[in-house]
DNA sequence: GCATTCCTGCCAACTAAG
DNA sequence: CTTAGTTGGCAGGAATGC
């Protein structure tokens, strides 16, 4: 014993090395057990971090669940405190949002930021104060709600929701996945350097004065005025773009595109959320789809995507100039903080083929959309091509010459007339890594792609409008907010042949509707959920509670027109005028005859919400029940789910029997008993 | 082979904002 | 009143299960 020397090792970039790797499974949605909702932005965390760097946090996760809403930060700066949490570091933050970062982290209990303040506000902050404050856990400032005692109290369905206080929610979505694997990368490199990225934002002038309103509330991007010197201006939300530096970082390694591949050491950083951004144009040179969108390991590894600046769209000079160019007019972008997500698609799945391969051509080609970029033309999709395993999944074939000009300098041209920048990728292989709302242009006979991130407020179909949906502002939630037009970011838009597909972000399935692409995605996010009236089940599509509880009631409203029989579906009614009487239900002549619903006189408009939109407080447990009014005209909108009944949601029946009756021939098959629940 | 479920384009009704 | 966004129903094909 006495012979033996002790010995001990340290390893000193084990923490570092830790809170990177930490940082990447944040990135990669890896053992995340926590969602925390900031202005419909969701962000994936994990609780031991989150609790270990924040008081805030630390007294919240003892009481909430899984989810958790904030509704005094915004988005934009939650994701800063976020990227220190997970790094240690603040990485070129804006100057003007130096004061609300240094705000948000004293109310969040996160002590370097909060102590940011301290040299900065001398003059605002009682000195002494704020020091003792700082040596202790939170350095708020005298009419500073402290974080410590900011108790996170979750109230039941209050409607205000007042600052500082959490809002717990059940609500589940992917898009918290997407932010996360969003590349939060905060480098080491310089700061010249720093980041570039993908997009950087540029506000078309009309853009910027156009909401500017709305802009303000949640697009604190200071006017023009002192940023000049900002980077990114426009990038809303992340600081990590940096124009200045645009034009001489667009060069970048394909890992740096694709954000999971971000290798932290790398001189890449790409931008936790570089959109919000403006309209940018970025332009694929290699249409190499097939592996890009459907193969997700080629995606990372052979693809070396440059991004090339297209100068003509810039101002002339892109440095310190340029910054400020961007800068002036950005201040209005009237970006949606929601808009902000760069999908990263680990997996690129796929634009799937069979998906993109449903969809029927239409030759015709839109008209141009609200972006300005003209959509060029591709040939239609070809169900060998795709279904052939090396084939791209969208083959691009001939082209008029006079349609690449257009696209390339035409666009460009257009996209620089408004301060839009056009950004060229050597692949496409990004393609599913691209920022929700992006649109991607299919460019005839060049086998490139265009994709340009929509400008902000622009009224193009499909794309929802920014909607400043200031939480803080004016109190209580307004119940009109429930009809505004809410941004998702649910979606990129494919435009082939003039035809615009949308493409689910989380599947890649495509829709030629956007209302179809919306339908699909709930069953993704599970945002607003359908409960059938007489067991337990829930659906994720109206329409499938409905043939549900048809099935249920046993009603049948297909007849026959040739026999009179009765069916409970369109299949089984069509299944037997084929079978039975070996005609086509689909020809001209109807074969059948559709009755009204009897049995289940639902009032339109009716789900289970647990998104959180404009429904400020909820318990863990609690739901709240959307009932739109019915014809009534009875102002049904949200409320809470123990003052809800069935009774509310469906229209009482005159005729209770109605659900133990057999519509059709005596049948006895869909006997059916009201559950004792009901 | 039949029944059931899923999926998606399309459409009408409804609703809210302007 | 008009316009536009949302919701849910329907048709009919495809996939799945028995």
């Amino acid at each position: 014993m006495e012979g033996k020397k002790l010995i001990s090792a340290t390893d000193t970039q084990y923490s570092s090395v830790l809170l990177q790797s930490l940082n990447e499974q944040r990135d990669h949605g890896l053992f995340c057990d926590v969602t925390v909702i900031v202005e419909d932005q969701k962000f994936r965390a994990h609780r031991n971090i989150l609790s270990a760097s924040s008081t805030y946090f630390h007294q919240l996760f003892s009481v909430a669940g899984q989810v958790v809403e904030l509704s005094f930060v915004r988005a934009e700066i939650f994701a800063e405190i976020l990227n220190y949490i997970y790094s240690s570091k603040i990485i070129s933050i804006r100057s003007d949002l130096l004061d609300e970062l240094i705000k948000s982290g004293q109310q969040l209990g996160v002590k370097f930021i909060a102590d940011l303040g301290i040299p900065l506000s001398d003059g605002k902050n009682t000195p002494s104060e704020v020091k003792d404050g700082a040596s202790e856990t939170s350095a708020s400032g005298p009419g500073q709600r402290d974080a410590e005692t900011q108790v996170p109290v979750i109230r039941p369905e209050s409607h205000e929701a007042t600052d500082g206080m959490p809002v717990i929610t059940q609500s589940f979505s992917l898009h918290g996945i997407e932010y996360e694997t969003t590349k939060i990368t905060v480098s080491d490199s310089d700061d010249e350097d720093d980041d570039v990225i993908f997009c950087s934002e540029i506000v078309p002038p009309k853009e910027c004065t156009k909401d500017k309103i709305a802009a303000t509330q949640n697009q604190p991007c200071p006017s023009s005025a002192g940023v000049s010197d900002q980077k990114s201006c426009g990038s809303g939300g992340s600081p990590h773009l940096t124009s200045t530096t645009a034009a001489q970082k667009l060069s970048l390694p394909t890992s740096q595109l694709s954000p999971n591949q971000t290798q932290p050491g790398a001189e890449s950083h790409v931008p936790a959320t570089p959109h919000h951004l403006t309209p940018s144009i970025i332009v694929l040179n290699k249409p190499l789809l097939n592996s890009s969108l459907s193969a997700s390991s080629s995606h990372q590894a052979n693809v070396t995507p440059t991004i090339n600046l297209l100068e003509e769209n810039q101002q002339p000079s892109n440095n310190g100039s340029l910054a400020e160019v961007e800068t002036t007019t950005v201040d209005d972008d009237d970006v949606v903080e929601d808009d902000v997500d760069i999908i990263s698609s680990s997996s690129p799945g796929s634009v799937s083929s069979s998906s993109l391969g449903q969809q029927p051509s239409v030759p015709n080609a839109a008209a141009t959309e609200g972006s300005g970029v003209q959509k060029k033309q591709v040939a239609p999709l070809s169900e060998e091509a795709l279904s052939k395993a090396g084939e791209f999944k969208i083959k691009i074939s001939d082209v008029l010459a006079g349609n690449k000009k257009e696209l390339s300098s035409g666009v460009a041209s257009k996209q620089a007339a408004e301060g839009q920048k056009i950004i060229t990728l050597d692949t496409a292989t990004e393609i599913g890594g691209l920022s929700t709302g992006c649109k991607v242009y299919a460019n005839i006979g060049e086998d490139t792609y265009d994709v340009v991130i929509p400008v902000k407020g622009g009224s193009e179909e499909g794309e929802a409008k920014a909607v400043e949906t200031p939480k803080a502002s004016g109190g209580g939630e307004s119940p009109n907010r429930k009809r505004m037009k809410v941004k998702h970011d649910d979606h990129y838009e494919l435009i082939v042949d003039g035809r615009v597909y949308y493409i689910c972000i989380v599947c890649k399935r495509s829709y030629a509707c956007l209302t179809s692409l919306r339908r699909h995605f709930n069953m993704h996010s599970w945002e607003k959920k359908y409960p059938c009236r007489y067991c337990d089940k829930v659906f994720a599509l109206a329409e499938y509670r409905t043939k549900h509880e048809i099935h249920h009631t046993g009603e049948r409203r297909y007849q026959c027109l040739t026999c009179g029989k009765s069916f409970i579906n369109y299949q089984i009614t069509a299944s037997h005028i084929r079978s039975v009487h070996s005609q086509e239900p689909s020809g001209d002549t109807k074969l059948y005859r559709l009755h009204p619903c009897k049995s289940l006189q639902i009032r339109q408009y009716t789900y289970i919400s647990d998104r959180s939109s404009g429904i400020q407080g909820m318990n863990n447990g609690s739901i709240v029940y959307r009932v739109g009014t019915g014809k009534d005209g009875t102002a049904g909108t949200t409320s809470n789910s123990s003052d809800i009944s069935w009774d509310d949601i469906f229209v009482p029946h005159a005729n209770e029997a109605m659900f133990k009756q057999n519509p059709s021939e005596g049948s006895s098959e869909f006997e059916f008993v009201i559950p004792e629940s009901y």
